[in-house]
DNA sequence: AACCCCATCAACCGCCACAGA
DNA sequence: TTCTGTGGCGGTTGATGGGGT
């Protein structure tokens, strides 16, 4: 892949069919490890790092180089949530796959997809933007869901993920989170308050992109005997991270702002 | 056909932790 | 205690290929 131009004679780049081969044989005579003196005993031309890399990474059996199946991308979402960007602790968890594959699969797939989902990934929270319409909105005594002739709005998947990541969710308390996410949002919804009139084209895309909206059956199409790593239902979960209907229609903050509107507020 | 754009992922780089001298 | 070597980790890069124009 890279033609960066080699120093001490050491070979960069993609591995040839030869050295992967020498590597292999090397490796199985010798057992890994030592790896500084590795290159040189092997007849490679490359330096240890990248021979552990490529043995790791590529080489070492019992690596699944096969599609992540769905069980997979839904471990290295609840791993991610707890564990953050330790790929390597997340790699363990999953037989056969390498941290260097699953930070690729991350970066490439699933980041993309909860950014699509109105989930932040790296928080694992519902992001900012799609708290902030809904509260732009409900401070001007508008509701979305009537607006948009919807009882929700998100998307049955989204749900499902949430009700996942609410097990070790960082939104423990719901007014922690509302004072983090949203309190830096008043001096905005005040501004939009002078304009009440509604335009569509003004939501966020993630929001507009939510294509699968939910009715408020659809909660009820989750067993209510899932059950998290830590043993709460998911009837539980919804309770405690708003999830619950009333949390997925839009949430009253106008309260909450007014109150502190004179405070913060700059306008 | 030629070009451009973008997604993918193997490989590299810099840094850190740890063990042993 | 400090230094050095080694392995490991996470972030980033860039070659490649596919799709769109």
């Amino acid at each position: 892949m890279r033609k960066i131009p080699s120093e001490n004679g050491l070979k960069k780049g993609p591995w040839t069919e030869d050295e992967d081969l020498k590597l292999i044989q090397y490796v199985q005579t010798h057992g890994p490890g030592q790896w500084r003196t590795l290159p040189k005993n092997a007849g490679l031309q490359r330096c240890g790092k990248s021979c552990r890399l490529r043995w790791t990474n590529y080489l070492r059996p019992g690596i699944n180089r096969g599609r992540f199946s769905f069980e997979e991308e839904e471990t290295i979402i609840q791993l991610h949530s707890v564990l953050g960007n330790k790929w390597s602790a997340i790699a363990a968890r999953l037989p056969g796959r390498t941290d260097n594959e699953i930070k690729n699969y991350w970066n490439t797939h699933i980041r993309k997809r909860l950014l699509q989902m109105g989930i932040d990934p790296v928080t694992h929270a519902p992001r900012v933007d799609f708290l902030e319409i809904s509260s732009i909105l409900n401070s001007a005594g508008l509701n979305l869901s009537n607006i948009l002739n919807l009882q929700t709005l998100v998307n049955p998947q989204l749900l499902k993920l949430a009700t996942i990541l609410a097990s070790s969710s960082k939104i423990e308390n719901r007014d922690l989170f509302l004072n983090n996410h949203v309190n830096p949002l008043i001096p905005y919804q005040n501004h939009h308050n002078s304009n009440l009139a509604f335009d569509a084209s003004n939501l966020p895309n993630t929001l507009l992109n939510q294509s699968h909206l939910m009715h408020e059956n659809d909660i009820q199409n989750i067993p209510e005997n899932l059950v998290n790593m830590n043993g709460d239902t998911t009837q539980d979960i919804l309770m405690r991270t708003c999830l619950t209907d009333d949390c997925f229609t839009i949430p009253n903050y106008s309260n909450q702002s007014t109150a502190q509107t004179s405070e913060k507020s700059s306008f």
